[in-house]
DNA sequence: TTGAAAGCGTTACCAT
DNA sequence: ATGGTAACGCTTTCAA
């Protein structure tokens, strides 16, 4: 059946009774025809069962109508959502999606990023690997989603506002008594959720001390050992803040394993609402990213690029999804007075 | 920085004073050159930075070396590791991988098919959506992944051996009340997975009622309320076995939110093991499926398929990974005895 | 061993 | 409103 030589655009003018050039410019209406020749056209069309060799097309137009998507682990629950919105996103545009995995890992990211701009894609797509430096580059256009990569147009949330109304849920629950897990540090520091955490619990004057902050992955496995350390070398936190639900999930499976309850004795929030958070046990309280919205403007913002310069979109919001894991600090269990409405404070022992 | 034309091959000839017939025959070593000759084209093609127009190679070899990747719901975390492991074992061969998702629609996939063939990848790994119609069909070669589709040729982890060797688990641990999340049923019937427990079941003289299995989509939700409805339409079970690792996880929230622990009252087996099944509470007895073989496979098969018919490879085995979900029978809480060993068989109420 | 040139299937300019 | 035709950048036969 398929082993017949392909259709050209040649077959279909001279079953049409036409020039090549008139079938382009139907096929493309790019210019004015006579009904009645478009409708020989498209006949011809139909019945040869023409279809456009988009290799030709490539190479004349020098557009691929392909995007090269970069995800730097897409065993990690929020990105295979995001390349699903992304891939559909691009899709009602007309673009496919070139997938490459960078397992974080710069140097791999790089090959990624000159293969695929050598293949073509029109424009690139990358959540940065962890440890990139500054200067993400290609002989592309680039788009940074996600993670920010020097000056790369960036879309993204509003990470710093999730952390903040991460911090704040818990602040209004009454919490005083703060561990963070904060994922890879970036560029020297800690990431935008965590500084938008850490900021709102210091202007509540509830600064958190360097011994209760977690630096590690993202990972399910860092979550659990950032969990126990914590326990171990700083216990009496209420509360847990995560970089993300994947660590917050580590945590509680840690936390759930040394006899602490949740949200009865620690109250966790994590970020970014993957699909597990909301039937862990407890149900995870965590901050929604709107990954659609996210996939919407990377899209938006790489196909401008690819005409014209582009203006960069605004940091998509997020919102808190109060689940199970969080409660007042006033439930059963060792209440430790938060410092500042009350001295004298009595760590929590495991049990 | 990148406004400047693009550097052609007739450049490079030019750069090294040869035609562009000898710049291809060095890039490809197609043809045998002079030392003297290859050193100067190298050094041309060095000097220029030339990349090669992937658009040209395409129209003019008929081969765009990017293969086509359809995925039914990439936030099903079976499927990220295995695009990952596809993507990784193509991109050594030389191969770009185009993703797209089909949200387990038929429909979908049908269009995905079209597009991604009409783009001229060489060839196309599905793995099917649920409603497949068992004639998938596309104009490029086609490789079923994980899923039968009709004649398509398919590469597996042998399913039905990973059923049987769940419920053989269970069977040595002593368990004869038996209950099944058997996810979507295929071709009118239940799934391999599935066929190869109940077999094993069957054959160890404790078959399972239609009343102990409930059909269902692989979501974790649906694991959820096929627990809770397994429970009270027909409770008495010590041993659940799931068709996937999501069910099960969903499973596990439901029992436990029932009061029933695990692997306590009720052992729970999933299929997959995927890497939050490591890190449950209970961390999850599992069926591991060897993607990165699955992966292996594919491609290997698909690269073949691209020159020449293909021989379809064996069944990819796959292995038990024993966690702690699974336990004997004689567990503390309520000992219903085999019906073979045992009559007179008293149903496990909740709590 | 190397080069000239004919395509691959489109698009788009320039005529008509 | 249409058609002829020259590219687009590469591979590959055929000659030299």
């Amino acid at each position: 059946m398929q082993t017949r030589s392909r259709i050209t655009m040649a077959d279909v003018a001279r079953e049409a009774g036409v020039s090549t050039a008139t079938v382009s410019f139907v096929l493309n209406n790019t210019k004015a025809v006579t009904p009645a020749v478009q409708a020989r056209v498209e006949a011809a069309v139909q019945a040869l069962g023409y279809r456009p060799s988009h290799a030709a097309q490539a190479l004349r137009t020098g557009r691929s109508l392909a995007l090269g998507l970069i995800i730097p682990d897409l065993t990690n629950p929020f990105f295979p959502k995001l390349a699903q919105d992304i891939e559909q996103e691009a899709r009602t545009r007309g673009y496919a999606v070139l997938l490459a995995d960078s397992h974080d890992d710069p140097a791999l990211q790089q090959e990624h990023l000159g293969t695929l701009a050598q293949r073509g894609v029109d424009v690139l797509l990358v959540v940065p690997a962890v440890g990139t430096d500054d200067t993400l580059t290609a002989d592309v256009p680039l788009i940074a989603i996600d993670r920010a990569a020097g000056d790369t147009p960036l879309v993204h949330s509003d990470k710093r506002q999730g952390g903040q109304i991460a911090a704040q849920h818990l602040l209004d629950l009454g919490h005083r008594e703060f561990a963070v897990l904060a994922g890879p540090s970036r560029h020297g520091g800690v990431g935008e959720r965590v500084r938008g955490m850490l900021g709102t619990l210091e202007r509540a004057g509830v600064p958190v001390r360097k011994g209760r902050i977690y630096e590690s992955d993202y990972s399910l496995l860092a979550g659990r050992e950032g969990a126990r350390h914590l326990l171990q070398t700083a216990p009496g936190f209420t509360a847990l803040l995560a970089a993300n639900d994947t660590l917050a999930l580590g945590a509680l499976s840690a936390l759930t394993e040394a006899g602490i309850t949740v949200p009865g004795q620690v109250s966790l929030v994590g970020f970014d609402d993957i699909p597990w958070s909301a039937l862990s046990a407890p149900s995870l309280t965590t901050v929604r990213q709107d990954t659609r919205q996210m996939a919407r403007q990377a899209i938006e913002l790489a196909l401008q690029t690819v005409n014209a310069p582009q203006v960069a979109p605004l940091p998509v919001g997020t919102t808190l999804t109060v689940r199970g894991s969080t409660a007042p600090v006033t439930t059963p269990g060792p209440l430790p007075p938060g410092p500042l409405p009350d001295p004298g404070h009595r760590p929590l022992e495991n049990a």
